[in-house]
DNA sequence: CGCTGATGGATACAACGTACACATCGACGC
DNA sequence: GCGTCGATGTGTACGTTGTATCCATCAGCG
């Protein structure tokens, strides 16, 4: 969208313009009573998790922070900006104690680490694909770390990362597609939501095109049990990473 | 956002207001030269693979079809239904071919058309979280057909599919964030992709906070071959969901 | 005390989704 | 053959969004 960058670098410095981590590393110039990067992002943040990433408007951010519409646009350079912020915000509250456990524990951790974040801010899973923020290179770096000992070559580190990471990241796109559905059409619990999507339900099941589904719908008893859901996935993709790998 | 929809069902037919899948399968009341769901889909498709996600506008699909801004509007209630009505259009292309090998094979070749799908519209990674329309249902359809004969239960056949295709979702969200990322900015491969990261990235490493993964981009060489990172992923999942469950 | 650079405010604009009322056209009963 | 009617597409309009641009204000320093 953007033409492809170019800073008017005529004047005075010819550094690039000092990207967003640089710029929040050093403590503020002038530390007045006023906004900071990461007083909007958690105002952003507070706002996303409350109402849903469409309510995190430049506007009502404003709002919440008391300030003109335009205000924030001193501290980051467009809506891009503050969503790398946001994410960036919420990695940062990622757990990642590096215990003395071995590797699949590690992983295993860190998988449901990802989960419980990802619920707890369900936009993250719209928002957050792949930013390259500081708080979120750390989440690599705790893995690689605890996989260093096994003499793996850095791709197949990688690829164990990647296995693992990616299955969290699909499942729980899943999971928060249908918890953001569910709530935002107001159904309390998954018995409900069958209820309300039950005519659209009843007519497909209705075309004969979809037996096997069918017989899913009428014999399975834990079609709610996300946590179990999730841990059996998970087990299994730690199963084949430890079998192919050797480890 | 809409209140918990309740159509003025007063006046004529009281069945609820015949769903979008409904509608399109009957074959059109009046065929004129006009106007289709198949055709408001295929062109909404056409933009959002040549332009981007964002560039499918309801004035820009108007334009495109030679049609008043609102025409669509006859045949989707809004810009939901135009994306559900794109997300099965794709599906619709997944080639489902039953052979008769058994469930891994199956499994891996679902995988392999899922990601080719989505690498051939990027935008459904975003799109298409959990829209429940005919086409989309028509996978997991298939892959309980080729599961069925293991004896396994509807929960433990559902866990399969959802830990293989999550992974798949989530890998090729991870593949296709950074392809658009690659795209939008004009970079021809991963290495120029690099080089225009290496700023930010110069900076991360220069924390030293991140020893690992700098370990990790000296020394991995196959950074790009992403076939490669996909198919070892997807054989690691293979793996553990077989051997967990003796199959 | 007056200057200067940083901070926040005000105003404005194009583009978006979509509600609503209107025009037009094909088909069909008389 | 003709008038009627429902279905299809048009025109206009409103509120909201992201953001460019210019202006007011204040802190801190000489």
């Amino acid at each position: 969208m953007t033409p492809p960058e170019t800073p008017p670098e005529d004047a005075a410095a010819e550094q690039p313009p000092a990207s967003l981590w640089e710029r929040l590393d050093r403590p503020a110039p002038t530390p007045r009573n006023a906004l900071t990067p990461h007083r909007i992002a958690a105002a952003a943040v507070a706002l996303a998790d409350s109402e849903g990433l469409d309510a995190v408007t430049m506007r009502r951010l404003a709002t919440t922070l008391g300030v003109a519409p335009m205000a924030a646009y001193r501290y980051v350079s467009g809506k891009d900006e503050l969503l790398e912020l946001m994410v960036d915000s919420v990695y940062a509250e990622l757990p990642l104690d590096r215990s003395g456990t071995d590797w699949r524990a590690t992983m295993r951790a860190l998988a449901l680490a990802l989960r419980a974040m990802n619920l707890a801010h369900p936009w993250t899973s719209r928002a957050g694909t792949f930013a390259l923020t500081p708080h979120q290179l750390a989440v690599p770096e705790h893995a690689f770390a605890a996989l260093a000992e096994h003499g793996l070559d850095a791709d197949t580190t990688m690829a164990v990362f990647r296995t693992v990471t990616d299955y969290v990241r699909g499942s729980v796109a899943t999971e928060v597609a249908l918890q953001t559905l569910q709530h935002e059409k107001g159904w309390p619990d998954g018995d409900a939501a069958r209820a309300a999507l039950a005519p659209r339900m009843t007519w497909l099941m209705s075309t004969g095109r979809y037996p096997a589904y069918h017989r899913y719908l009428a014999e399975a008893t834990r079609k709610d049990d996300r946590d179990w859901q999730f841990e059996t996935g998970l087990d299994c993709v730690l199963d084949g990473v430890a079998a192919r790998l050797g480890i």
